[in-house]
DNA sequence: CTTCTTGTTACTGA
DNA sequence: ATCAGTAACAAGAA
């Protein structure tokens, strides 16, 4: 489940690799995922280049060379899996980066291989994706700029103000869990740092932020702040056998307190198991000595 | 076989 | 108009 921090390291890498390249060639084998009519995402793309790749919350677009975007979201099990021409310097050789469950770079396109792009060079980027929730999209300027306005406010900018996380709270009564997780209210966050965000700052998930202090509020903004920023930093979490080109598993799996530790003790008081329960419809992870 | 997994949205009711 | 809660979607794992 790519959230905030897997899909700005997807952006990042990608933006190496494939900025300025020619797409030579387009291969759609599941239209499904493509929301955008067929000839017309084929006779936009044919022959363009990427000249950058934005994201907002957990949604990538890549801005083509003439104004239009190609939107792409992962949701659950989406990937975004580049292959270096073999050509490239052994260092090079593949660059893996996308969600789980992870699939073999050599073996690619593979059956859930649903869009290929090949560059002019020979750079291969495949759009996989198990479960199908995701998509890519074709639109102007002005559609992206409608998308992207309705987001909430963004963790890792410096748009991202107490002041305004407050106002967020004001008048609401839903959990906690809930707002974290509203994309209109706050983008990124999805269910894993959700949990995370909640231990850190000492909070109960299911608490209505309508009980929640102002110093409580301030610990959430300010883990929501350190939990994804760090997140970035060690480039994602990952479960399954994902692996990086270099063979380095996603870096942020050792630092999860409490996601999908359930019935293990409590990293932090060492006293309480981690109890898990049903939050905004959600698998809610917390301590319950830890967490108020 | 059933149950669980999650990002987002449609729908319902207040 | 706004907010909150739930179901639905897909398909694989257990």
């Amino acid at each position: 489940m790519p959230e905030l921090p897997e899909v700005e390291t997807i952006r990042r890498d990608l933006e190496r690799v494939i900025l300025h390249k020619q797409i030579a060639d387009l291969e759609i084998h599941l239209g499904r995922v493509v929301k955008t009519d067929f000839l017309r995402f084929i006779a936009t793309l044919q022959d363009n280049h990427f000249v950058r790749i934005h994201r907002t919350g957990k949604l990538l677009q890549f801005e083509l060379a003439h104004g239009e975007f190609l939107l792409v979201h992962l949701k659950m099990t989406g990937q975004l899996i580049c292959r270096l021409p073999e050509s490239a310097n052994a260092l090079n050789a593949g660059l893996i980066v996308g969600g789980h469950p992870m699939a073999s770079i050599d073996e690619l396109p593979n059956k859930y291989t649903h869009v290929e792009f090949t560059f002019e060079d020979g750079t291969k980027l495949f759009f996989n994706d198990v479960r199908t929730f995701g998509y890519v999209e074709l639109v102007s300027a002005e559609e992206r700029a409608d998308i992207v306005g309705k987001f909430g406010i963004e963790p890792l900018t410096q748009n991202f103000l107490l002041e305004d996380f407050e106002k967020i709270f004001q008048k609401r009564t839903a959990p906690l869990k809930s707002i974290l997780l509203n994309q209109q209210l706050v983008s990124g966050i999805g269910n894993i740092y959700a949990d995370e965000i909640c231990f850190r700052a000492k909070v109960m998930p299911d608490i209505s932020v309508s009980k929640l202090s102002k110093q409580e509020i301030k610990r959430v903004f300010n883990a929501t702040q350190n939990i994804l920023e760090k997140a970035v930093l060690k480039r994602g979490t990952t479960f399954s056998d994902y692996v990086d080109a270099q063979g380095k598993k996603g870096g942020y799996l050792p630092y999860l307190k409490v996601y999908q530790r359930d019935g293990r003790l409590c990293l932090r008081c060492e006293e309480v198991k981690i109890q898990k329960i049903r939050v905004a419809g959600r698998g809610t992870h917390f301590c319950p000595n830890c967490q108020r």
